[in-house]
DNA sequence: GTTACCTTACCTAATTTTTGTTAGTTATTA
DNA sequence: TAATAACTAACAAAAATTAGGTAAGGTAAC
């Protein structure tokens, strides 16, 4: 494996991991673990220890999602399948809980440092949904409502479907997202 | 102040740090500070330690809970009244998140406390909501949905507004829950 | 009503455990 | 043989917990 690959593994396993429990929660010992490592071997790899290695990893997902929702409300045609498009894509991913981040995890870094992931994180993935959604308003596709608040009740939705534990449930996460998005294009009285 | 007073009062205190923070990032330190003693004295009145006065701030959070959603529930005579009461109520007491609390928070107490911990949240705050979209459903107010899913969502959406940082907008939270209560009823389109 | 003695609600200081970090060593491989 | 990618062991810092002390206030005995 190359140097760059096994870097790439390093974030990937701590990006799973700082997603899903936040940064507190997950302990250095949790991420070398499951890389099959010692602990004291991760400096290794991220020589800046935990809260830079946890920056690191918001910002290449940040990147990511920016890429990727780029792409995936590009190849949609009309703005239902966009929505949908972005909502797979999410569930394709690792899970981004807003809440816990701006809340908790972003207290453990620096000001500065959480003004910056913040900032990126506005521009990589707030902007893109908030852009399809003006788009449908001037259109008028939907009728008037707050787009900013729109498109946080969106990503919440989102995010509550990918959280659902697979256990709990019998339906795959798209369709469950599928239904979600149905009720909030036509309403529950509809 | 009384003994149980001042009991009560280090249970709003670390509960309001739990539920806004999440289990592993509040720290026994964060908790005195707020309250205005020493680290060691909290020993005084949580003799269990951390994880034990976690469990005692969950569960009575969960059983007042119970109580506001049923009352806010009874006094409301409609449906949408019912759902606006149980989304202002949520709004008046420390956010709630499940996601954060099942894939995160549990993972630090046993698994039979967990386990318990969750049931009493499905009865507590769960099962009142899944019942009124039943008997929505069974009026025939709203149409076929998954109930379960559905409550999650509404619950999602409660949450999200109120985790928006009061300094990102100047509407207030009342305002936001209404509009997207909205949107949920009618949908974008309508 | 003062002395003795409890209890309450803290405190400081020390200890233990967990977590993060550094130093120095070793096996593999390009 | 030099760089890579790990390791063990030690160390440092943070967090949780325990031990033991004390000042303030109440209560019973004299």
């Amino acid at each position: 494996m190359s140097s760059s690959e096994s870097r790439e593994r390093v974030l990937d396993v701590a990006e799973k991991l700082f997603s899903t429990y936040g940064y507190a929660t997950v302990k250095l010992k949790d991420i070398a673990k499951a890389l099959g490592m010692r602990q004291a071997s991760l400096y290794y790899h991220a020589p800046g220890g935990k809260e830079e290695l946890y920056l690191e990893v918001m910002r290449r997902n940040m990147q990511r999602h920016r890429q990727g929702l780029e792409e995936a409300i590009a190849q949609a045609d009309d703005w239902q399948s966009q929505l949908q498009a972005v909502a797979y894509w999410f569930l394709s991913q690792p899970p981004m809980d807003f809440t816990r981040m701006i809340h908790s995890d972003l207290r453990a870094v620096h000001p500065e440092h959480a003004q910056h992931l913040i900032h990126i994180t506005y521009e990589a993935v707030l902007q893109p949904i908030e852009q399809i959604f003006e788009r449908c308003q001037a259109a008028g596709d939907i009728r008037a409502v707050d787009i900013k608040l729109l498109t946080g009740a969106f990503l919440s939705l989102i995010q509550a479907v990918h959280s659902v534990p697979q256990q709990w449930t019998n339906r795959s996460k798209e369709e469950m997202a599928d239904e979600v998005l149905d009720i909030l294009l036509h309403g529950l009285t509809a």
